[in-house]
Formats: structure tokens, sequence, C-alpha cells
DNA sequence: GCTCGTCATGTTTACGTAAACATGACTGCC
DNA sequence: GGCAGTCATGTTTACGTAAACATGACGAGC
């Protein structure tokens, strides 16, 4: 360490432009007005027993010094850091912004703040890396966005005494989960598909390491098996619009296929894309039904049915599972489903229809 | 404060499972290891000076106890926190969240952790309040991406001693500012339009709050009168697909409408929907430029020529320009503008041609 | 063989806060 | 008028860490 300290001698007082000045402790302000550091404490947090007069010089004195307590020196006290810390891998996907911002405004209302460490990518190492300097953190909890079922192995890497809640992911009984109710809301897609005549539902897959994509895959199975229709190949994407399309171009090759469920909008989006350039009319010839709802999917061409998901009622419970452990009261291991509900736009109609609803414009 | 605190006399054995253990700290690792807190320290610190059979002494025992350094007693010692603070209005515009993300990996690699507080509007009480919070947080420095110019009068809000970024707005020079290089990006897309043979350009905004699409309704505007071309009237959305649509639909109305730049990617979106929907032909009767280059753009029908912004080099900056202030080099006051360049791809074409890349499909 | 220097390690202290305990003034009651 | 009780305020201490200073052992040099 060839870090140099900057010299401590150089009082408040000889930065004239007021600053860079030293940091005010609650000595400076007891100095100033002419009272006990104890009563300062008293005063900054609302504490009774401080007559009015007093208080009043107190105040004073922190405004004119421009005080504001320390919270590391609170948290030493303490023991506690009124912040919570959130692993996750990125934030280009609209969920995880969306549930991010949740967890920020939730926590935030309850008085702890949110730190947030990106890892790169899902190595075993970066997570333990991401947890190792958590712990080092100021953090009472965690949030974890991510695949936490590829870190079975590394149980070991959660230090014991941190709380911790998993969001859209499995941790089998370890830690309480908040999901998004993936399955029913893939029932609920598929099952509208089928319900407008379509033979059987095409699925355009998420990527495998991804749980929530699995949980879909699987639902979507599941439902065509129970309905006893035949079960197509499955393609896969990687949620980017652009895996979509080149799905959706596979897909436009099959005349069989008139009904696509894709995993998310934005595969959903090139889908759409694909099935336009091979000239399919979206919802004449095929339906397609998205998953999500982000914000643009009204504006697709033809508007997108699509499941809609909660983004910020799961950020919400996720920090209310979490600070429920920080406080001690009773956990509630398991996983806490977040409800789903078809939002049917335009993009979806009966099969076989090829009047009414067509994409195509009068030109 | 009826807050009872849970008793202390409970020792780390007392808890077999080992989960919420006692916290273990420098005392506990020195007396198992039977030596000094400070041997410890310099251990912990990788400092020199310490005996290999020591070191492996305190390693062991720090192993065993599973001791994890605190950093609120770091801090307070060193008056350092590691931590950078970002105030935002919400992750839910893309450019934001990208931004975070590029912020959070940039501060992550140089050993610091990012701190996020959401304000739910740019009222001047929530900036305040979300720098209070700041303030009293184990923060260095801020980053601010919010409409800093609506605080023009709240400067005294900003306490002294903290070092701030602000990004995509207008601080003065009060503070360094790092921006996307709106005046240069739109140039590009509107001489663009022109060069493809348009007589003038139409321009969807973003909300007049917005110093960004302030900028860039400027600059178009400017480029215009540059070029000798009629000034339309301008349309005002709030970046959202959907306000774009209105819009869209008001300049679909008008036939000698050939040439569209929208403020942003997703009002490009719907401008793309309004114009299909009234049967106008897009690149062939009208040419659409968005803004952002947004991940999706490339997959809109027709994929959409649009101003690609460096989200994560912005983030970087921002980083690098707050750890400058932070460890006291030469402050770079003024702004700092990321470049921008034109990505065309078919949503424009020459004006009037009205054969060729139709979006039409054959039916 | 004694001193001095070097180096590993220990001891003291301060960082800012707030709980716990201590003090001292003033009130009210007999 | 004296004593107990109340209440505002002061003093001490601990939280975990690490710089600064202190100690003590050992080796080299004269």
């Amino acid at each position: 360490m060839i870090a140099i300290e900057p010299p401590r001698l150089r009082a408040a007082s000889d930065v004239p432009g007021g600053r860079r000045k030293q940091r005010v402790s609650m000595a400076d302000v007891a100095r100033l007005a002419g009272v006990s550091s104890q009563t300062v404490s008293r005063v900054a947090n609302g504490a009774a027993g401080v007559v009015e007069t007093t208080r009043e010089q107190v105040l004073a004195a922190m405004g004119e010094l421009g005080y504001r307590p320390n919270s590391a020196a609170r948290s030493l006290r303490y023991g506690r850091f009124n912040t919570i810390g959130v692993i996750l891998f990125g934030l280009s996907s609209t969920g995880n912004s969306r549930t991010v911002e949740a967890i920020a405004t939730h926590a935030a209302a309850e008085g702890y703040a949110i730190t947030l460490i990106p890892v790169g990518a899902a190595t075993q190492d970066n997570v333990m890396g991401a947890f190792t300097r958590m712990g080092e953190l100021t953090v009472d909890g965690v949030i974890l966005i991510i695949e936490v079922h590829l870190l079975d192995a590394s149980a070991v890497a959660i230090p014991p005494d941190v709380h911790v809640v998993v969001v859209d992911s499995d941790a089998g009984d370890r830690y309480p989960v908040v999901d998004t109710d993936q399955a029913d809301g893939t029932e609920q897609a598929v099952r509208h598909l089928l319900a407008l005549g379509h033979r059987t539902v095409w699925h355009v897959a998420g990527p495998a390491e991804s749980y929530a994509a699995e949980r879909r895959a699987g639902a979507w199975r599941r439902v065509l098996e129970e309905a006893g229709r035949p079960v197509p190949a499955l393609e896969r994407g990687d949620w980017s619009a652009d895996s979509g399309y080149h799905a959706g171009l596979r897909l436009a090759a099959d005349p069989s296929c008139t009904a696509i469920f894709a995993a998310n909008d934005q595969m959903a989006l090139g889908v759409l894309r694909a099935l336009h350039e091979r000239g399919r009319r979206v919802p004449a010839d095929v339906s397609v039904v998205g998953f999500d709802d982000i914000a643009d999917a009204g504006s697709y061409l033809p508007p997108l049915t699509t499941v809609h998901q909660d983004f910020a009622e799961v950020g919400r419970r996720c920090v209310h599972a979490l600070l429920r452990q920080i406080h001690n009261e009773p956990a509630d291991a398991g996983t806490d489903l977040v409800a789903t509900r078809l939002v049917i736009r335009e993009s979806t109609a009966p099969a076989g229809e090829t009047l009414g609803r067509d994409l195509r414009h009068e030109g």
C-alpha cells in the first residue's frame, strides 16, 4: 500500500469556501452548543428528556456546522446497517430492472438502503466473491436475483449468519424464495391458445440455465400432455429479440404451426418479425403469446397478447420476507408465488381464421 | 423507542446449528490464535512483518471462526466507505438501467459498492431527502441520474463535503457532468433524413422536464434552421411507446409528413404502429429514426434506424470522474460528452420512394 | 561481552455514536 | 425546612479496527 493518507491536521476553518471540510461530529456540535455530546445524541435521535431551550441551541449548532450523523459509527454501535444487498447478473433484462426498482423503493420506505453487487457470470467463484464482499460490507441481508440452482454445491459460500431471500430460482428449502407463478402464467397462455381452437402450441423457450425458462417450458409441456395434444419440438432462445427472430424463422417454415408461446416478450417480438418477413399473418395465420407484459408489448405489431408479471410485487415481497428474517420474526421458508394474469391483445385469434384482424394494411 | 435489544450475553457456542452466531471480531480470532488483535489485523490486511508460522495460525483461527472483517468499523477508522451512492428516479427506462449497471460494474472493479436511492418524483423535497439519507449513509460520493436542472435553487441541499457527478442533466458548473452527446446524435439523425431527400423532419419530443429531451429538440430545430428548412410543430410525448403512438396518429394525418425523428426508440415504436394502422408504409411513405438503440430496436417492424447511445461508457466515465474527485485528483469540471453513432437499419429510405422495401407482406 | 539495530509482536489510542450509569438541581410533600 | 423523587444533563464505556508507539528478543559489529 503506497496510498498516502492526507494530513489530518487541517481544520475546518482552513477551507474558506466551505467545501471539503472535515467531518463534523457530535463532539463538535456539543462544543459549539455548550452541552455534552450525549445531549446532542439525544436531540439527534429525538429522545425525550431534553428541555426545549437546550434542544434549540443544539439544533442551531447542528445547522451552523452542517452536522450529519455518521452511520458507520452508528452501525458499529448497533451491529445493524440498515442496508440490504442485492446480488444480480445484470440490469439488462426488464424484469431485473423492475424488480430491483421495487426492492429499492420498498427498502427505502422501511429505512433501508440497497447495495448493488453485479456478478459477471454465473460462476461459483463470482458469486462467492460477491458474497465475500457483501459479508465485508455493511449489509444486514441479501436478495439473490441469480440462478441460484447453479450454486447447489456452494451452500458453503453463503456465510451462515447472513439472511437471504432468493428470487426466481430454486433454493431448495435453504432459503425463502419469491417467484412469479411461472406455471400458472404459462398455463393461462397455453390454455388460451388451445381454447381458440389451435391443435397444439409451439414454444420458444429461454436459455436452459434459466430456472424461469425451465419452469415455463415444463408447464407448457405438461399442459399440452394433459390436454392430450402433441408436443412439438422446443425452440430455444436466449431471451433476446434476435434469438426469437431466428426461432421464428424456423417455425414460420412449418405450415402446421399456428400458435406460438414465447417465453418472454422480447423473443415474441422477434417471432413477430420473422413471421411478418415470411408472410405469415398475425393473428390470422399464426397466434403469438408472450410473457412479462413489458411496457412496449402493447405497441408491437400487432399489440401482443402476453402474461402479465408483477415485478413490483415480487420486489415488495422480497424486501418484506428479508426484513422479517432480519427482525427475527417467524421465517416463512418455502416459495411465495406472485400471481400472473393473461393480457389479451391482438396477436391471438381463433385457429383457421383468415379474415378479420389481419396485420396487412390496406395498401 | 420501544425496540428491545436482544440480550447480548449469548455466546457463539450457544447456537449449535451455527446460524445466527455472534459476530466474530479480531479479538476472538486473536484469542484463539494466541496472538494480539493487532497481529490479526496485520494478517487480515496483508501487512508485512508477520512471521510465516504466526500468519498460518491466525489464518487457521480465522477459518475456524469464520471471521469476516467489519467494514463499519473499518469505515469509522478510515473515514472512507468505499461506496458510491446513486440517486435516480427509477430504473424503468432502458438508459437508466444500463447506466446503473455499468456504474455498478466499474465501481465494483475499483473496490466500491453502490447504494441505490430511488426518489419518487422530481420534487426538491424528495431529492433533498435522498441527499440527507445519502449523507447519513456510508457514501463517499454521489452520482445523480436525475433532472438536476430542476434543482437549481437547492444547491443548498447538497452537503458541501459530498462529491458529486451529474449524468444527463445540467449542473451549470457546480459539478462535473457526464452526458451523451445529444446534439451530435440528433444532428446525425436529422441530417441523415435530409440527405435522403426529405424536405424537412418532424419531431416527437420527450417530456419538457427532461433535459435530454430538450437538448434533442433544440438540436433538431437548429439543424433544420441551419439547413433552411421549415420547422414543423413539435409533437410532445412522455418517452412511452403509447405516447409515441398518439403522436404518430397525429402525424399520420398529415400527408406532407415523410420523415419523423422520435426522441427515443420506444416512442418510435409507437410511431411505427400508428403509421402502420393508418396505412402509411415505413420506409416507403415515411422514414422514422429513433434514439437510444435499445436491444429490441433491430427487431421492430421494420428494424429501426436509430442513434446508438453508449450507456455503458456513460456509466464508466461517471465512476471514474467521481473516483478522481474522491481521491483528490484534479477535478475536471464541465461536461464530458460521450459520442453517439447513427445505426442505419430499414426504417429510413429516400423521399418519394414508393416501391422497394415496403412493409407490406405479399398477402 | 556489550551495545545497537532490526524485526516480530504487543499495548494504547482514536474514530463517532449511544446505552448505562452518575450527578446535581429543583419540586413537592409532610 | 428537610427529604425523597423527578428530571435534565454529564461521564464512562463499548462497538471493531488499525495507526502509532512500546517492548523485547536476537544477531551483528566492535
